[in-house]
DNA sequence: TGATTATATCTAAATATTATCATATGTCAA
DNA sequence: TTGACATATGATAATATTTAGATATAATCA
């Protein structure tokens, strides 16, 4: 099929996505945001006391979010809700916790026995 | 004890640290560098005609991943042979992308609804 | 020792991201 | 319709990231 000649193409394109996905994680405030998120769908009257910061910095970082196809909005009248699409990224972000915890504990085991040594 | 009292500046350090984790995976030829590096540790020497591009830029990239901890790189005569310090970080990568898959498939699923309704 | 090789670092220009302020949009209620 | 409210968008300045080229470092070998 003609179709296999464009998957180097279609490989680096994929990549690129993923990188906008792991683009659109990669701020603290948006994490924040996602934590909120993560015991269901929320208003943005919610999110902005929760995570702290201007209201038009809160909606900048939710339209990342919503670009990046990881929420998803909906108007309830004057609100607007927000919920994550797909709770996948909730492992994703689980797991990077737990590598960075593992990551810490190394590094304290290092420096035990560089202190033991002196 | 003392320490809960400084619980939300751990918390804000920790955020940080995870977006900036996820930040160092947030690039195409990061994300490349990790694919090569799924199958073991390698040389340099070896990623950068994979990956494709610049022995600095690709330096550069392999330097932003050391020092997110998500990889280490160790010495052998002339060449820097690189691995990844903690697997689990592939489980991240194939879960954004079951999630693209799955956001791709939704998409497809809502165009052809459309295309039928004309 | 000096040349060669592999990789890292520095620099600068181009580009992207972030935060803030000002303004626009859409919804409701009087 | 007008005003008030919740949220989004646009413009701008500050800052960070990316890339390429030049140079530096460190290991090996003749």
């Amino acid at each position: 099929m003609i179709i296999f000649r464009y998957n180097h193409i279609v490989n680096k394109e994929i990549l690129k996505i993923k990188a906008e996905v792991f683009n659109a994680l990669a701020h603290p405030l948006r994490l924040k945001i996602l934590e909120k998120l993560r015991s269901g769908a929320c208003c943005v009257c919610k999110i902005i006391p929760y995570v702290g910061g201007e209201q038009s910095n809160v909606s900048h970082h939710l339209a990342i979010l919503r670009k990046a196809g990881i929420v998803r909005s909906e108007k309830k009248g004057l609100e607007v809700w927000y919920e994550v699409i797909d709770s996948k990224i909730f492992e994703i972000i689980d797991i990077i916790d737990k590598c960075i915890v593992s990551n810490l504990q190394r590094g304290k085991t290092i420096l035990n026995a560089l202190i033991k040594r002196h």
